[in-house]
DNA sequence: CCTTAACAGTGT
DNA sequence: CACTGTTAAGGG
C-alpha cells in the first residue's frame, strides 16, 4: 500500500498542509511528486484538485480514514503544471521540502487578498419569480430573509454579494440555497491594479551602435533558424549600453507574440530603471518588488497569466511569473549575489531560469560588466554563447585609475583615511564644481572597539562578531541589531585607553566635513536610507547636484548614472579581500570595477583613486586596469587548483542549534555517516561557521567538494534520510546549500 | 474554500 | 415542537 501526501489548492492559508491519500492500484504508475490529482475532500467528499508532494509507505493515521485518489487531473492548466515541474526540479537540485518549493513558485493567495467582486444575478423570469414569491408568502412558516432577498432580486435583477451579506444582513447560506435551487447565478469579475503610475510616452527606436547591433543580430539569427533554447552571456564593460540590447530583444520577443521576464537585482530596482522599460513598452510591462503586498504581487501574476501584460520586471521571484508563452528571460547584473535565495529552496535564479527556459524552448540572456566566474567559464567552454560589447557608448574613454598604497601613506606619516593624492583630487573637483563619490564598504563610525591595554575587543553578547560604533555613542551589532552604550572604560581590565578601529562611512563623513567645510556632503548607507523612499531621495538629490560629495557603502555603486561625477575614491579596496570565502577576490574585483565605473559617465573624463594595503593583489590590479579577462584567467586558475566552483561543485551543510555541543554532535554524526557510506568523499569539517554564533544560535559547517553535481545530490539525500529517522539532537536544524554564494 | 453539525432564535 | 438561520470546526 502506498500513500501520497497531497497539498490542497495551495491558495488557502488554513489548508496549507498535506493530507494523506491512498494511491489506487490502477494509478500507481501515474502518481509522482508533482503530479496533479483529483481527490475527494471534506465532509461532502467534494472533488477538488491537489498536488502530490511526496509518496510514502507509512500511513500517518488510521488506514480506514484515508480516502483514495479519484484520478489524475487533466493538464488543462499547463502553466501551473510547468511551475510545479520546476518546483520539483528545485527540490531535487537545491534541497528543500516539496512544500517549500511549491510555495516558492506559486504565490499564496491570502483570503482577504481576493479582489473579486461577486454579483448575484436572478435567473428566473419575472413570472416564475412571482410564483415562487407568492408560494413563499402563502406558506404558514414565513422565511423572512428569503422573502426579502427574493423581493430585492425581483426589483433589481442583480445585487452585489457584499451588499446582500453586509447591508441587507442576509447570510451566505441563504444565497447558496437560492443557487442550489437554480434561481440565481453568482458571477464574479476580477479587477486588477496597475502598479506603474507613469504616463506612457513611446520612445522611438533606439539606434544601436555596431557592437550592440551585432549582439542582437546573433540572438535573432539563432531565433530565425529555429534555435531558441540558448543561454547567452552578454558581457559589456560599464557604460557599454547593455540595456539597449535588452530593449531590442524584448521588442523582438513581443513581435513574435511571446512574453518576457527581466530580472534585476532588488537594489537596482528603482523608479529610474522601471521607468525606462515602461516608457518603451507602456502598459505591457508590469513590475513586482519586495515592497508590494502579497495581494499586489498576486494581482500582477494574474495579469501575466491572463495575457494582460507581456513583460515582467522584478527581482529573483519574478522568475516564476506564470506566462504561458515565455520567450526570453533576461538576467541583468547576473553576478549579483542576490540572485541566490537565502531560504530553502536555496536556488540560484540563473540556473533556475535556464531550467525554466528549457521547458519553454526559451532564451536566457545573462548580462554583466563583471560576469561571475561561473558564467564566464561556461561561455568559454561554449555552454553559453558569449556576446561582447567592447566599447562604451559614444566612445567615452574608460576612467583613469590610480592605485594608492596605504602602507606608503602611513610611512609618510599620513594617518588619515584619505590619502594625499585623494585629498588633492577632491580639492580640485570641488574647485571645478564637479562631483565626487567616496566608497567604503563599512557603515557606522568605527568597525570595532578594542582596549589598547589588554587587547579586549567588545563583542555582541548574542553573536560572535564585534560591535560597531555608531553616532550617539552607541554600539550596534550589524547582524542581530543589538544595541548598547559605548563604555568609557574597558569592561575587562578597566583601562581608559579604549578606542575604535576601522572607520566606517559615518566617520568618513565627519572627516570630510571637517576638512572641506564648504562642501555639501551626503551619506548613503543602511542608516540613512531607512524610510520608504530614502534610497531614491538621496540618489535623486545627488543627481540634481544638491551635494558635492556622496559617501556611501556598496549601495551607491549599483547602476546609477551621475554625469557630473568625475572622481570616485575607493577608500579601502581590499576590505572584502580578507573574508574567509573563495568568492572574496571575485567580489572585490566586482565592487572596485563597479565603483570605478561610476566615474566619467558624462562628457567630462573621470578619474578613480583606489586606496589599498594590497596594491599587488591581482583583483585590485585587474580592476584598476578594468581588465576582466586578466582577472578571470588568474581567478579560474586558482579555482581549478583548489577545486572550488566552477571547477567543481560544492555542498555546504550548516547545522545550527542553541546548544553548541548538540550542533557539533549532529555535524560530527553527519560527517561520520558520509565518510562511512561513500568512498573517497571529500568532506571538510565540521568547523565553526564564519560567524560561529548568530542571535544566540551556534553554527557549524561542513563543506563537500565534488565535480559531479549528481553525487552531491546523493550525499544530500543520504543525509536527509538520516535526519528523518534520527531521534537525537532534536533541537538542531540542518540546511543544505549547493554552490553557496556566501561563506556562512 | 465548502460542508456539516450543533446551537440559537422564532412563530404556532 | 418544527423549522429557519448563524456559527464554528474540520477536512486525510
Amino acid at each position: 500500500m502506498k500513500f501520497a501526501d497531497i497539498v490542497i489548492d495551495i491558495s488557502l492559508e488554513k489548508l496549507d498542509k498535506t493530507f494523506q491519500y491512498l494511491i489506487p492500484e490502477n494509478l500507481m504508475d501515474k502518481v509522482h511528486p508533482g503530479s496533479q490529482v483529483i481527490i475527494p475532500f471534506g465532509k461532502g467528499g467534494r472533488q477538488i484538485k491537489g498536488f502530490v508532494v511526496d509518496i510514502s509507505e507509512e500511513p500517518k493515521l488510521d488506514v480506514d480514514k484515508i480516502k483514495p485518489i479519484s484520478g489524475i487531473a487533466k493538464d488543462s492548466i499547463a502553466i501551473e503544471s510547468q511551475l510545479i515541474e520546476l518546483a520539483a526540479w528545485m527540490k531535487r537540485n537545491y534541497g528543500s521540502t516539496m512544500n517549500q518549493a511549491l510555495k516558492t513558485v506559486i504565490p499564496i493567495k491570502k483570503k482577504q487578498s481576493i479582489k473579486e467582486k461577486k454579483t448575484v444575478v436572478l435567473k428566473l423570469d419575472d413570472e416564475m419569480a412571482q410564483i415562487e414569491y407568492n408560494e413563499m408568502l402563502s406558506r404558514a412558516r414565513h422565511s423572512i430573509y428569503k422573502e426579502r432577498l427574493l423581493k430585492a432580486l425581483m426589483d433589481a435583477k442583480e445585487i452585489p454579494w457584499d451588499y446582500i451579506v453586509g447591508d441587507m444582513g442576509i447570510s451566505s447560506s441563504i444565497i447558496r440555497d437560492f443557487a442550489d435551487k437554480g434561481w440565481i447565478e453568482i458571477s464574479s469579475e476580477r479587477t486588477y491594479r496597475n502598479p506603474i503610475r507613469v504616463s506612457h510616452t513611446n520612445e522611438g527606436d533606439v539606434i544601436l551602435n555596431s557592437d550592440q547591433a551585432n549582439a542582437c543580430d546573433r540572438v535573432i539569427n539563432d531565433w530565425n533558424s529555429g534555435n531558441t533554447n540558448n543561454t547567452y552571456l552578454l558581457y559589456g564593460v560599464t557604460g557599454s549600453g547593455k540595456t539597449e540590447v535588452y530593449m531590442k530583444l524584448l521588442e523582438e520577443t513581443l513581435n513574435r507574440g511571446k512574453s518576457a521576464i527581466v530580472l534585476i537585482p532588488e537594489i537596482a530596482l528603482t523608479y529610474q530603471t522601471v521607468n525606462r522599460f515602461h516608457k518603451r513598452f507602456g502598459d505591457q510591462v508590469s513590475i513586482i518588488n519586495s515592497r508590494m503586498t502579497l495581494a499586489e504581487r498576486f494581482d500582477q501574476f494574474e495579469r501575466a497569466k491572463s495575457g494582460d501584460v507581456s513583460i515582467m520586471v522584478g527581482p529573483r521571484s519574478a522568475l516564476f511569473t506564470p506566462f504561458t508563452n515565455l520567450g526570453i528571460i533576461i538576467i541583468d547584473e547576473e553576478h549579483e549575489s542576490s540572485y541566490k535565495s537565502e531560504v530553502a529552496p536555496r536556488y540560484h535564479a540563473r540556473e533556475t531560469a535556464i531550467a525554466r527556459a528549457a521547458m519553454n524552448n526559451a532564451t536566457v540572456v545573462l548580462g554583466s560588466a563583471t560576469p561571475s566566474v561561473e558564467s564566464f567559464m561556461r561561455a568559454q567552454t561554449g555552454e553559453y554563447k558569449l556576446l561582447k560589447l567592447e566599447n562604451r557608448v559614444m566612445d567615452r574613454p574608460m576612467p583613469q585609475c590610480d592605485i594608492v598604497d596605504l602602507r606608503d601613506e602611513l610611512m609618510s606619516g599620513n594617518r588619515s583615511i584619505l590619502s594625499r593624492k585623494l585629498q588633492l583630487a577632491i580639492e580640485d573637483r570641488l574647485n571645478k564644481k564637479e562631483q565626487v563619490m567616496l566608497f567604503l564598504n563599512r557603515r557606522g563610525l568605527m568597525g570595532f572597539i578594542s582596549c589598547r591595554a589588554c587587547g579586549h575587543v567588545i563583542k555582541c553578547p548574542h553573536c560572535d562578531v564585534s560591535l560597531s560604533l555608531h553616532g550617539g555613542n552607541k554600539l550596534k551589532c550589524h547582524y542581530c541589531g543589538y544595541e548598547t552604550a559605548n563604555p568609557k572604560v574597558c569592561p575587562e581590565c578597566g583601562s581608559k585607553y579604549i578606542g575604535g578601529f576601522k572607520a566606517g562611512t559615518q566617520k568618513v563623513e565627519e572627516i570630510v566635513k571637517a576638512q572641506y567645510p564648504s562642501a555639501r556632503v551626503m551619506r548613503m548607507d543602511m542608516d540613512t536610507t531607512r524610510g520608504k523612499h530614502g534610497h531614491e531621495d538621496i540618489l535623486k538629490s545627488f543627481a540634481n547636484h544638491e551635494a558635492d560629495i556622496l559617501i556611501g557603502t556598496q549601495m551607491i555603486v549599483k547602476g546609477h548614472d551621475f554625469p557630473e561625477v568625475t572622481l570616485v575614491g575607493i577608500l579601502a579596496a581590499d576590505m572584502s579581500l580578507n573574508a574567509s570565502d573563495f568568492h572574496c577576490a571575485e567580489r572585490t574585483f566586482q565592487l572596485i570595477t563597479q565603483a570605478a565605473g561610476r566615474a566619467g559617465r558624462g562628457h567630462k573624463p573621470g578619474n578613480v583613486i583606489i586606496q589599498t594595503y594590497q596594491p599587488d593583489n591581482y583583483s585590485v590590479v585587474a580592476a584598476a586596469n578594468q581588465d576582466y579577462e586578466s582577472f578571470y584567467n588568474q581567478e579560474i586558475a586558482y579555482r581549478k587548483l583548489m577545486d572550488y566552483p566552477p571547477a567543481a561543485h560544492m555542498l555546504l551543510i550548516l547545522v545550527t542549534s542553541e546548544n553548541e555541543s548538540h550542533a557539533r554532535g549532529r555535524a560530527e554524526a553527519i560527517v561520520a555517516l558520509l565518510n562511512k557510506t561513500f568512498d573517497r568523499i571529500r568532506c571538510m569539517g565540521p568547523s565553526d561557521a564564519g560567524i560561529a554564533r548568530l542571535n544566540d544560535i551556534y553554527r557549524k559547517v561542513i563543506y563537500i567538494k565534488e565535480r559531479d553535481y549528481e553525487k552531491l545530490i546523493c550525499y544530500k539525500d543520504e543525509v536527509e534520510k538520516y535526519l528523518l529517522d534520527s531521534r537525537e539532537y532534536a533541537d538542531t536544524a540542518t540546511w543544505f546549500d549547493f554552490d553557496p554564494m556566501s561563506g556562512f
